[in-house]
DNA sequence: GAGGCTAATGTCAGCGGCTGACGCGAAGCA
DNA sequence: TGCTTCGCGTCAGCCGCTGACATTAGCCTC
């Protein structure tokens, strides 16, 4: 556990480094949050930090980066968690599990970079500044595109064949989508409290699409 | 015709600076669609009109609002024209015929913009170029949100209390972002090209859902 | 543990998007 | 004709972001 082979024990430099960009990501938040997106200067956050405007750019490649960071690390997850249901389950059961087990397990990962609470209230602020908004469903379309492909993979397709991976991925986006919406416009800023939204919009999501719709 | 009410003959200063924002209009597209959109400089579309810079942001609020301009006619064209579908007509097929009449007499209106095959090049720029692709797809949602207004209304129901306007206009704009999609990675650049893709996806989705899925 | 090597940071200069303030000259109007 | 308006040019300046070079502090070897 000390000094074994998949961690090589980071020396006093890394240590450093991986200390003022925690810090760096830190402060960019709580100005974002508190000051809001636009108002916040990156020599702000630098100031903040004690550190010059250059060493931000050499941690984050643009101010927007730092707003995302976390949402990098929560998508990773969520991938990884979906790849990792067993073959059995169908598609949408797959990523409903793997999103519940996800927000289950994420929230010492992100705790381990910013507060839990500060990510809430980035999130919240992501929802409503246009341009972060603009970004985040650019990206939206990106994990879509790579979840397609795992589950494509899971079910042995090809996902430029056949239509439904990104059928399956675009409906299960949509209801996330959704979700995020509805948690960001409210005051409930807690995990618990997604997770809740997120699982009761899917079940009714899934039992809406099993059910038979000519009957009550 | 000539002197009547809604048109005051606009005088030569009017005239000059509609023209000014043509040329600029003209001038940004055309650099953007020949050497790529972050590559273009304010400076240079300004130089190419022989204006200041502070002119071009006298007539666009930004770079990206030059590459918007045609879209927010047709998407405003889009809403009049749904706006005005009989209210017999249920939502999906006043959205259906409401794109396609759209296609038919929007040509004209670019036209008096920018020639349309310049602007259909500007849409592939805008699909594939990751900044401008994320601000399309917000304001594809901002559409959405209006669209639902607008699908409420006709059918006397209130947005936030019946889902289904939102849903429809949801799918609806799926499959329009599908078709635009395909139709910006593909080498048909024409009308004709864009209406028969939607003409083609639309009818095969309406027919996907109006089906019955338990029988061939 | 003294040397050199390297990686993280600071400094500086500069580009490009964008804005406010001010002045000018031409179009509109009395 | 003379006054007003308004579209535009100029200038200065902020902010995001980058390349180039100098500096220093961790590290690594002998």
């Amino acid at each position: 556990m000390t000094t074994e082979f998949p961690a090589p024990a980071p020396g006093l430099r890394a240590r450093k480094k991986q200390r003022t960009r925690d810090e760096l990501l830190r402060a960019a938040l709580e100005l974002f949050t508190s000051q809001g997106y636009e108002e916040t200067t990156v020599d702000e956050i630098s100031e903040a930090v004690q550190v010059s405007q250059r060493t931000f750019f050499r941690h984050f490649s643009s101010k927007e980066d730092a707003a995302f960071r976390v949402q990098d690390l929560i998508e990773s997850h969520f991938v990884t968690t979906v790849s990792g249901r067993p073959p059995g389950e169908a598609p949408l059961e797959a990523m409903r599990r793997a999103v519940l087990d996800a927000w289950n397990t994420v929230g010492e990962a992100i705790e381990a970079l910013v507060p839990l609470e500060l990510h809430m209230r980035t999130y919240q602020l992501i929802e409503s500044t246009p341009s972060l908004l603009a970004t985040h469903m650019r990206r939206s379309a990106d994990l879509e595109e790579v979840l397609a492909r795992v589950i494509a993979e899971r079910e042995g397709l090809d996902v430029d064949e056949d239509p439904r991976p990104r059928l399956v991925v675009a409906a299960f986006s949509g209801v996330m989508r959704m979700t995020g919406r509805r948690w960001g416009a409210g005051n409930e800023a807690t995990v618990e409290s997604i997770r809740e939204i997120t699982a009761a919009y899917l079940d009714r999501f899934e039992s809406a699409l099993a059910a038979d719709w000519h009957r009550g």
